[in-house]
DNA sequence: GATAATCCGGTTTTT
DNA sequence: CCGGATTATC
């Protein structure tokens, strides 16, 4: 498979003066734009000046952006790499490739398609020394931004507690997407933060930034504005200006505003901007998107042509009904109503919407409906449980597995973000770049080396009076006595072993290499030595590591890659039940959707409510939007009254989305037929409920040994099994007054207080 | 410096 | 209630 961020290549440079077809050989055979409705090729058509394409969900919009793509260059208007087309995705832009690669052929590798970051990159590693960076700067992952960030704060003496280094980096994460370097952030802006030195953190850290020769993610946009906008290189815009005959972007109303300044820099000249977006799908805002983009567009661009996709070839009448009936209780939207497409003679059925007792209850109904739904003829695959947040899953997976029916679930912890691969990661790019300061102090002592706190903090201390990176500062260091021998010959072996691996980088082949470090380190051995459940596991990840590094020509290579694209890509296609976040499945389709915990609290989502603003509320409304239009078929909406959250019962009222639906498309179901109309039926029915809970059922928290309190009174004897709220069960090996020394099943051998475990 | 006890917070996620 | 991060203790 072509890797799509692969962008440093020795592509074909721009040529201006290259002459241009204008117009298209008359015969010109064009297929692909047969199937198009009247809309969608009007959107394809309309090449020249801004466009904004509205494309509501399920109504074509990839096939516009791919055939707009393929019509731009079969008839010659520009050649692939005075094309720039934007995603937000690798997967998007990879797809998108593609496709654009099945209608013109390998033109398509030569277009300028990526994400707004690998595009980022491949400027500005052009144009690295502009803004004081070498050409092969690090892209910093947010685990070395928070730690440069910590350091930061430690030394300007800022108080972590009082302000947490993660709310500050989001902070300055927010300001980079508005396209804010430090000195133009207002005072206003940063408020007391940080005790009111916000701004000059975030001046200290791009400085840092710099001294490290890296960059954070919102950097790659924001140096390529800073860059474009310096008057004293104008020539590299214009360049580029010049270069880009055609833009296109995918899912405006995702965009922030750097990237919205940096598309209309680099638009400016030939103003062919083409975004296509739908502003009822924005779900993105709490990470810097701004629909205002989307919004303003015909303000921003004069001129703008508006081009309504609203003919929905996915769902059914009354699926479509149901999220137009919906959505219309946004305010500030631009208007769109999402019509059946052509293939629907009939309403389809209603959409369900099922009140139940608990979140046990719903997990069994959704998989009985499941169930029938495979009996039926639909198959496995079709099928997606799309939740409000990562926790919701696990009722159902536990349903889904006592049931026996095959599930994934998608976009849990990327394989990318897991410690393992991060710490090998680690190793290979203090080899790679010795100054990578972050990486190295990552794995300095890990596995554990005796060069703890006292022994890295003589480092930095050299480090910084001498200005040199801490490898060197290392280096100097075990020149000296100023460590103990101890630490001192281990950090001299540490540095030889880099050093040797830093030799074989040309000679033996890279994932080779890969393993030779891992195993020398002792880092594969580290995980050998541990006992824990899931050891095994990363093992077997860094095996997997090592192994794609195959497809790739360097060590270096890979690293650039890895720190881009962080994503997993699954292989399995055995046909299962999706489970997945609402915001995971934008973008994607089903023939079933099941919409479990519409409630108050939870979807809305709590946090969404307590902002009190009906901007917050607007976006759940959205992503129920989102949710609704996945399905094809059929729909089914549940919710519980009362729902364990923490391990503690709580009643629930049934989500204000719920009376929101057009009663003429949806169908309710629950016990008692409770569900007559306002919050004040539903609080009826729960009542109702509550009145019946005694005989109801009891938990099963029975079988589960609870906390301390219940231990014999003659205390535990060695052989006593036992039960540790962290350590799990165990057998008791020795008693010494109040402390245990117990062989845990999992954890291994510990001494325990006898107060922390109960007898099981 | 390593391990145990305590504290704290607890959506959504890509690059 | 759980897990991660921080603190306390040996």
């Amino acid at each position: 498979m072509p890797d799509p961020f692969d962008l440093d290549d020795d592509g074909p440079q721009p040529s201006p003066s290259a002459p241009v077809q204008i117009a298209p050989p008359p015969a010109m055979a064009m297929p692909w734009l047969d199937g198009l409705n009247a809309d969608q090729r009007r959107a394809v058509e309309a090449t020249e000046g801004p466009v904004l394409v509205l494309s509501g969900a399920g109504t074509g919009k990839t096939r516009v952006l791919t055939t707009r793509l393929a019509f731009i260059l079969v008839t010659g208007k520009a050649r692939p790499w005075n094309v720039l087309a934007v995603t937000f995705t690798n997967k998007a832009a990879r797809e998108m490739r593609e496709r654009i690669a099945t209608l013109v052929g390998p033109a398509a590798e030569q277009l300028w398609l990526g994400t707004f970051h690998a595009l980022g990159v491949r400027m500005l590693r052009r144009h690295a020394a502009l803004v004081g960076l070498e050409s092969n700067f690090t892209i910093l992952d947010t685990d070395d931004q928070l730690r440069l960030l910590k350091q930061l704060m430690d030394a300007e003496r800022i108080d972590g507690k009082k302000w947490p280094a993660q709310v500050l980096l989001s902070t300055i994460q927010r300001w980079k997407d508005r396209g804010l370097a430090p000195q133009r952030v207002s005072a206003g802006d940063a408020g007391d933060l940080a005790g009111g030195r916000a701004i000059a953190l975030y001046e200290l850290y791009q400085e840092r930034l710099k001294a490290l020769n890296a960059c954070d993610f919102g950097d790659l946009l924001l140096h390529c504005l800073t860059i474009f906008q310096d008057p004293a290189h104008a020539g590299i815009l214009a360049d580029y200006q010049q270069q880009f005959r055609y833009i296109l972007v995918d899912e405006y109303q995702d965009t922030n505003v750097a990237q919205y300044l940096w598309l209309r820099l680099l638009a400016q000249k030939h103003k062919n901007l083409c975004c296509v977006g739908d502003d009822d799908q924005s779900i993105y805002s709490w990470r810097g998107a701004e629909v205002g983009n989307i919004l303003k567009f015909e303000q921003d661009f004069p001129g703008a042509q508006v081009i309504r996709l609203e003919a929905n070839y996915r769902s059914t009448p009354a699926i479509l009904a149901t999220a137009s009936g919906l959505i219309r209780h946004n305010q500030g939207r631009l208007g769109k109503t999402l019509r059946p497409g052509h293939q629907h003679a009939e309403a389809g059925e209603r959409v369900l919407v099922r009140g139940l007792w608990d979140g046990e209850e719903e997990a069994r109904w959704v998989v009985e409906e499941i169930e029938a739904q495979q009996r039926a003829g639909t198959r496995l695959g079709q099928i997606a449980i799309l939740v409000r947040a990562g926790f919701q899953t696990r009722e159902f997976e536990e349903r889904l597995i006592t049931t026996g029916v095959a599930y994934k679930v998608v976009g849990g912890l990327r394989f990318y973000e897991r410690q393992e691969i991060r710490d090998a990661l680690a190793y290979f790019r203090v080899v790679v770049q010795r100054a990578d300061d972050l990486a190295f102090e990552r794995i300095v002592n890990l596995p554990k080396r005796g060069l703890g706190d006292a022994s890295l903090q003589a480092m930095h201390v050299l480090a910084r009076r001498q200005g040199v990176c801490l490898t060197e500062a290392a280096a100097q260091l075990v020149q000296t006595d100023e460590l103990k021998p101890k630490a001192r010959s281990v950090l001299a072996a540490l540095l030889g072993d880099f050093d040797r691996w830093r030799s074989m980088l040309d000679g033996l082949p890279h994932p080779e290499l890969a393993g030779t470090i891992l195993d020398e380190s002792g880092y594969t051995g580290m995980w050998q030595q541990e006992r824990s459940p899931d050891a095994q596991g990363r093992l077997e990840n860094l095996k997997e590591l090592v192994a794609a590094l195959e497809e790739y020509d360097s060590l270096p290579g890979f690293l650039e890659h890895v720190s881009l694209v962080m994503e997993n890509d699954e292989r399995s296609d055995a046909e299962r039940v999706s489970i997945m976040t609402l915001h995971g499945a934008k973008g994607l389709e089903f023939d079933v959707v099941f919409l479990p915990g519409w409630e108050e609290g939870v979807f809305p989502h709590q946090r969404a409510l307590a902002e009190g603003g009906v901007k917050a509320l607007e976006e759940e409304r959205r992503l129920a939007y989102v949710g609704l239009t996945r399905a094809r078929r059929r729909v089914f909406i549940s919710h519980a009254a009362n729902r364990r959250i923490y391990n503690q019962w709580q009643n629930s009222l049934p989500s204000r989305f719920i009376e929101e639906l057009p009663a003429d498309s949806v169908d309710r179901l629950a016990e008692q037929g409770l569900f007559g109309g306002a919050a004040e039926s539903a609080t009826a029915w729960a009542a109702s409920w509550n009145s019946v809970t005694p005989v109801r059922r009891q938990r099963q928290d029975v079988t589960t040994p609870s906390v301390a309190g219940d231990a014999p009174d003659d205390g535990y004897r060695p052989g006593d099994r036992v039960f540790h709220q962290k350590f799990g069960y165990g057998r008791v090996l020795g008693v010494d007054g109040n402390k245990l020394e117990i062989a845990f099943d999992k954890a291994g051998q510990k001494k325990v207080i006898d107060s922390f475990v109960a007898p099981a």
